[in-house]
DNA sequence: GTAAACTACACCAAACAGGTGAACATTATG
DNA sequence: CATAATGTTCACCTGTTTGGTGTAGTTTAC
């Protein structure tokens, strides 16, 4: 159960965005460089986050992407639902029918909880709270 | 992040010789049988929990695989590391050396406390909690 | 009108998941 | 001792997913 790096990717960049709240529109290039991503990819991935509402973009020169609400009200978890769906580790959490079996639902719970608290983990986090621990962070070193 | 069908079926296998606790060694035909899993794949399963000590191996004419610790000693986690090794989302966790990039560590510990959290959930279930489950779900029915 | 941006769609290689097959080793039982 | 019932090992295979790249547009500031 590794993260995948398009959610990893995603939170850098959301992270890079919040940085530059207030500036204007931030180019894919310049995201990419910053992050050090690989900027096609970013750029497909950014078109989620833009499906998803998260961001938005401006076309054209001078262009680029803008976060669409206040740092404090884009949590982890949105960053990681528009990238990859609702967190899901048992396909029997989303689709019950498809349980059949009795006994495997003993664990079902589990999973259930492990989904939870994931969730619950993601959701504490906002963009508002990694800038202040990176602005933490740049002033200690 | 869906959790492989190698700990889910594990689990489920887990689950199965808990039950059959006391019984003497369940063959392997068996346990896939009663739990609907591919049998030579169950095998390579079972071998990485007999690798890891948690069940024992009976070999030769009525044997099959036991339990090597009681029940309540027996969590989940143990089957999950057994099976994955330590769960680790992202990699610069296990590595930390790896991780050069200084920003990417604002959500570095955000992955931290979502592997102590899942830790934390898979720790506290074991089989023994699991085979109660069972019976209450049983008497109910 | 032209350069600087985003957008859309097709494609691709490597890794991994999930599973199969066959041969061999061990042991209870008659 | 023979044989059948088991576990053990190793090689292989196929489809999907991951993590990208390439190319051809479209929009807009200047």
């Amino acid at each position: 159960m590794r993260l995948s790096t398009r959610v990893r990717y995603g939170c850098r960049a959301m992270v890079d965005l919040a940085l530059h709240a207030g500036d204007g529109p931030v180019a894919l290039e310049v995201l990419a460089r910053e992050r050090h991503l690989p900027d096609r990819y970013l750029a497909k991935i950014i078109q989620d986050l833009r499906r998803s509402g998260l961001v938005s973009s401006v076309r054209g020169a001078g262009g680029g992407y803008v976060l669409r609400a206040p740092l404090d009200s884009i949590s982890l978890l949105d960053v990681y639902e528009a990238l990859e769906g609702p967190f899901c580790p048992v396909e029997c959490l989303d689709d019950p029918d498809g349980c059949e079996i009795v006994e495997e639902c003993v664990t079902r719970e589990v999973w259930d909880e492990v989904q939870k608290s994931l969730n619950a983990v993601l959701k504490s986090v906002t963009l508002a709270d990694l800038v202040r621990r990176h602005n933490e962070k740049a002033g200690k070193s």
